[in-house]
DNA sequence: TTTCGTTATATTTGTAAAGATATAACGATC
DNA sequence: GATCGTTATATCTTTACAAATATAACGAAA
């Protein structure tokens, strides 16, 4: 049998999380559907907890990361702010290279 | 403000997690105590839950990582086997790495 | 001014994880 | 064979977190 590594990151401002895997998939989702609750639905998540999320982002980010908007034709909606995609993209690249390395140096365990 | 990378790794045996960080601070705790039961409370945990994990390491694990025993002299122990304690060298060595990897890709978003 | 789909928020309900408690089994030592 | 501190295990209770439900507010468009 062979071992395996595996990892979880995520950004943190102050106490705050600022994005973890789970809220770069949303994140990705909104900028797919340029809604909350579409992007919510599309990942079998409940509105609440995918709103909690983006709020929770947004508060603990410098900059927004979404804009959302209400009322209005079709009834508003959420985008993601530039700066929201070279997070997820940043995100993306740190957490690929973390895997990466990780997997050169399994062999240290499975070798004892 | 600035960010900071934080990470969590894991070693994974089939669908079967063998050590994770808290894992590996009770491991290191029975090391110190040679008891199971002095390590839980040195870490304020229950023994259930400590007796709980360490199962779960030994039932993953394809050698086994401490031997117990019960009765006699001080009604018994643990104690680590050569393979656990190059298991936890292995880990926090990873782990360390990984650390450092992450911090060095920091700036990458925080130049955003 | 009514309609519509969305954002925003509070409140209640359900559930799984954690914690507390209890107890049996064990074996060297005296 | 009585004692002792430990391992091993079951069962009950509590608690924290997730999920479900409900509802208000909003504003462009018809």
């Amino acid at each position: 049998m062979n071992y395996k590594v595996k990892s979880r990151i995520w950004i943190e401002a102050g106490d705050n999380v600022l994005l973890g895997e789970g809220r770069v998939r949303l994140l990705k989702a909104i900028d797919e559907t340029g809604s909350l609750s579409k992007a919510a639905k599309s990942m079998q998540m409940s509105y609440k907890k995918a709103w909690t999320l983006i709020d929770a982002v947004n508060k603990s980010s410098i900059k927004p990361v979404t804009i959302t908007s209400i009322g209005g034709k079709g009834g508003g909606g959420a985008v993601l702010t530039e700066y929201g995609k070279k997070l997820i993209i940043a995100f993306d690249d740190i957490n690929k290279n973390c895997w990466n390395h990780l997997d050169a140096q399994i062999e240290k365990i499975n070798n004892l």
